[in-house]
DNA sequence: AAAAACCCTGTAGCGACCTTAAAGTCAAGC
DNA sequence: GCTTGACTTTAAGGTCGCTACAGGGTTTTT
């Protein structure tokens, strides 16, 4: 098998594949005569494992601990539940910031219902009362890893 | 005011102010004779402004516009309007999926209750089934920004 | 045999900062 | 007047998870 149609198994891109190899994350596979990557079903057997596991928005640091503990079976799992613990704690955490948000961004539209002149918009000036109490940063309690409303995994 | 207090009042750190200032956010400040930046309210309001547009999760562009619109305050605000609508799009939309990850995540860990051979993990053992049925990718709609559940604004 | 499609390595870019380094400035204490 | 330490300056590099070239080589199709 050659990248693209690893590539096209695993519905990702070959430039990613070739990213995971160099972090580590995939095997180096063997190559072809033309210095081709020549990869078999267990390649894409980890591949499979670890874009599910983005897709499940983990970390790659997090994905390699988890292949740490398939490669040595022989472990015990401990870490492997608390990682899980820690990242559902993430994604919990994460849910209620947006919440929040999305509350005030809600409240916040509501204060210009029409077009019209930008000095009169009623969001713009919501923003700089809110802007103006100096708030202390309201900074998330543990740093956590999960992102903004900006990104993620996507297609 | 010089950067640090600029700073501490902000709630920002000096050199995040200074990226402001060479992304085009904040207007240069005037400069003691030491070439040290000196600040004034109009800064300091300017600033939290900002800082609070990017604790309602906006990026650097979203914020870039409606500073543009504080600056041109006749000029009519309907983008304004629908940039937040966007926005508020945008995180509900990742609440969404956020809440769908949670689940998954949630039931993924009762399937290893105890520490054992990693062998023998639920964990482990659900995540490969997952990635077995080789998933289409289950991209998100529209691109959106909100991040995963790694990184944010925090303090 | 030419053209198109693939593969290789290496490097640079994204966003929103954070960190480090080397050098200059300032206020206080001795 | 001199040292110490806390500030400031610019510039460069690092973070994360890719993505997008550039500039070559190879394989497949026409």
């Amino acid at each position: 098998m050659k990248i693209s149609e690893l590539a096209k198994a695993a519905h990702t891109q070959s430039e990613t594949i070739r990213y995971y190899e160099r972090q580590g994350l995939l095997p180096e596979p063997a190559r072809t005569d033309a210095n081709y990557r020549s990869y078999n079903s267990s390649h894409l057997e980890r591949l499979a494992f670890i874009r599910h596991c983005r897709s499940l928005d983990m970390t790659l640091s997090e994905v390699r601990t988890l292949l740490r503990f398939k490669d040595a079976p022989e472990e015990n799992c401990a870490e492997v539940n608390s990682l899980l613990d820690a990242h559902v704690g993430h994604v919990t955490q994460r849910i209620k910031e947006l919440k929040a948000l999305e509350k005030e961004l809600r409240a916040l539209r509501l204060q210009c219902a029409s077009s019209q002149q930008a000095a009169d918009c009623g969001i713009l000036e919501g923003l700089e009362q809110a802007a103006r109490q100096a708030q202390p940063p309201t900074g998330r309690a543990t740093p956590g890893h999960i992102h903004g409303a900006h990104g993620g995994v996507g297609s």
